[in-house]
DNA sequence: AACATCGCTATTTTT
DNA sequence: TAGCGATGTT
């Protein structure tokens, strides 16, 4: 991607210091004293406070290397993250500094891969010999079925609500009986149930059947301490309950644990993620080494000053103050404007004027709080002729052609996968439709049996037409052909290229009615094809095991594709962990950022951290913009501008600020406190 | 099965 | 305002 994480690029500090015994003078020269202690610092418990820019991805790395320059066997070491773009980071640096054959030998991966990985090896103690990874859609798809077999009104509460408080209460380690929650309790429940009948485990459920295997499997538990001796985490102030258990059961035996995060990066309380977890630690791992990164390579001064000063507004923090390692710089700058579209026309053309002074394009980014404010940005910007991209969005596993082809796999390893089973009965079009498979559904439900027996007895289902039940049943022949040959086969692309003919899925293809489409369908199949083969060149032998990477998303390049010069528009969300030289904060305005969600449910001190995440991304240029009046909902009220801003350049609102918006209305508040919420929804 | 229309809602999102 | 889903129309 057009972003280099980290270190990677800047000037390293200077003094070197003596090498620790058994690492290589090389790979330890240039660390600063703090990362030093960390990386060397005593066997046992280790809390990192890495400050933002300080070099947390360089001390993980440094910190194997001199484990394993100790003497510990690269395969005793397991380092988890929370996105594979980390993992991999993590793993192409590893090789740079032990190797190739030794960094092979570790073990590097996302919370779920791990916990999959662990499950796929020893789930059989728990009684879950075979499952398939439920991913989001069908997330959604349960809970949508769930609701109507509860005959909830789907006015009253959309399947998505379900599903995001199933997960959070999962992510916070809580039980479906134990909810006040009527509705919640039952859905939660049915849910699990819809699951459990489909042999489905949901993401938060792989945390919870791998904590289930350390807590109530002795045996498993033992031989995954031993396996894994040390244990290190990176970005610890994500991490949720389930994690933490996790990372504790397997710790408990060797103490070797090395955490690695920042209590003022924590961005994620809303799904789970708990920062009492990194404020704890020393509580929580007796005899704990604490060491706090406070270096910052990334920014200059001003831009820090600013970064220390709203945080230091946060209280109940592990304390932190970023010292900067390069100059001075120029002060961040705080520009109002009258509306969403002068401010999107703004940046536009501030951007566009420091390309014609020689800037280039991927020297700047532009953070919103929200998704919807993209769209007077994506104008602004096309206005101005400023390449760009918007990060985010769906991806590339969202798209119909992905699913079809992801859903036909799954069925040749599980033929009862009734979710895979539903969604391509009738794709392409067999005959098969609504009316018919709403009756075979219902009698499965009737008989308690999968879907699929149903299919295979069809034609004496009432109500399914003789065509119907043919297609059903020769739906399912079709596929046991295909799923006895996907058992032995050894070129998994060549199977799914086989299996795509077998079911004749060009014909769904040409069903589109442009030929733009078209194309778009025969790539998004194509690009499979080639992640299939580049996961098949990576090791995954199986069928189940190259779905499983599919649904894990190990190979989703949405951000690591075509980097190319270009603007990057993104959420603050999505800009964690990035850095650009120039940076547009916008839309700093009371109910924005903070927004009128988080004002109501007083988790402001969160979205605070978010705004901090925002300016310690920028390197040499910081500039926050704010709007006086807003559209939103379709209609137009002013705002004042945030509290962030005050509290961040330590000023009370300067009359610049107080822009005389064109309707007259939105007079900006004077006073140095922080301007009273009003709320701008209308 | 494809398309129009109504009514409702409206942060952040990885795996 | 716009996007989604449910419902109604062709």
């Amino acid at each position: 991607m057009a972003v280099r994480n980290s270190s990677s690029s800047r000037p390293r500090p200077r003094r070197a210091t003596a090498p620790a015994r058994g690492l290589e003078p090389p790979a330890l020269a240039g660390l600063n004293p703090e990362q030093l202690a960390a990386v060397t610092a005593p066997l046992g418990p280790v809390l990192v406070l890495a400050g933002a820019g300080s070099g947390k991805t360089r001390v993980l790395t440094l910190r194997i290397a001199h484990l394993v320059a100790s003497g510990a066997p690269p395969d005793s070491i397991l380092a988890v993250t929370f996105t594979n773009k980390a993992a991999t980071e993590m793993r192409e640096r590893l090789a740079r500094v032990l190797g190739p054959d030794a960094a092979a030998r570790t073990v590097v991966g996302t919370f779920h891969a791990f916990c999959l990985r662990v499950l796929r090896e020893h789930g059989a103690a728990l009684g879950l010999p075979a499952f398939t990874l439920c991913d989001a859609a069908d997330q959604l798809a349960a809970a949508r079925a769930v609701l109507r077999d509860l005959r909830v009104p789907e006015q009253h509460v959309a399947p998505a609500q379900l599903q995001a408080r199933i997960s959070l209460g999962k992510n916070r380690l809580q039980r479906a009986e134990d909810q006040d929650d009527d509705l919640l309790r039952r859905g939660w429940l049915a849910y699990d149930e819809h699951l459990r009948r489909n042999r489905q485990l949901d993401f938060d459920d792989l945390l919870l059947a791998a904590l289930r295997l350390l807590e109530e499997r002795p045996a498993v538990r033992r031989a995954l301490q031993a396996r894994y001796r040390h244990v290190l985490v990176d970005e610890y102030q994500d991490t949720n309950r389930p994690q933490y258990e996790i990372v504790r059961r397997l710790a408990e035996k060797h103490h070797s644990l090395f955490v690695v995060g920042d209590d003022d990066q924590a961005i994620y309380g809303w799904r789970g993620a708990d920062v009492t977890r990194i404020l704890g630690f020393a509580q929580d791992f007796k005899g704990a080494t604490t060491v706090r990164l406070q270096t910052n390579y990334r920014s200059t001064a001003g831009i820090l000053e600013a970064a220390n000063r709203l945080i230091a507004c946060n209280v109940g923090r592990h304390e932190k103050t970023l010292r900067t390692a390069l100059g001075d710089g120029d002060s961040p700058k705080v520009v109002p404007q009258a509306d969403e579209e002068t401010e999107a026309a703004f940046v536009a053309q501030d951007i566009a004027a420091r390309l014609a002074a020689g800037a280039r394009p991927a020297e700047f980014a532009v953070l919103l709080r929200t998704a919807v404010q993209t769209r007077p940005f994506e104008t602004a910007l096309r206005a101005a002729q400023v390449p760009y991209r918007l990060v985010g969005g769906p991806s590339f596993y969202d798209r119909k052609e992905v699913r079809d082809v992801l859903a036909y796999l799954r069925l040749l390893v599980d033929p009862d996968d009734e979710a895979a089973l539903l969604r391509i009965a009738n794709t392409p079009p067999r005959g098969l439709g609504k009316a018919s498979l709403d009756r075979l559904v219902a009698d499965a439900t009737a008989a308690g049996r999968p879907v699929a027996e149903s299919f295979d007895r069809a034609a004496s289902v009432e109500g399914v037409t003789p065509v119907a039940a043919e297609a059903a049943s020769g739906l399912r022949a079709t596929l046991r052909t295909l799923g006895a040959r996907a058992a032995a086969a050894t070129d998994l692309v060549a199977l799914v290229r086989e299996t795509l003919n077998a079911v004749d899925y060009r014909a769904e293809i040409e069903r589109c009615p442009t030929p733009e489409e078209r194309a778009a369908r025969i790539a998004g199949v194509n690009e499979v094809l080639n992640v299939a083969e580049n996961l098949q060149r990576r090791g995954a032998t199986s069928l189940r095991e190259l779905l499983d990477r599919l649904t894990l998303k190990e190979q989703d390049d949405r951000t690591a594709e075509a980097p190319g010069e270009r603007v990057l528009l993104m959420t603050l969300h999505a800009a964690k962990g990035l850095e650009w030289p120039r940076v547009y904060l916008v839309g700093c305005e009371e109910t924005l950022l903070p927004h009128q969600k988080s004002i109501d449910t007083d988790t402001v001190p969160e979205v605070r951290r978010l705004m901090y995440v925002g300016i310690t991304r920028a390197q040499r240029q910081l500039t926050m913009t704010f709007a006086a009046t807003r559209s939103r909902y379709g209609s137009r009220s002013p705002t004042l501008p945030s509290r962030f801003l005050y509290e961040a350049t330590g000023q009370a609102p300067p009359p610049q600020w107080r822009p005389a918006p064109a309707t007259g209305e939105g007079r900006g508040r004077r006073g140095k406190k922080p301007p009273a919420q009003r709320s701008a929804s209308g």
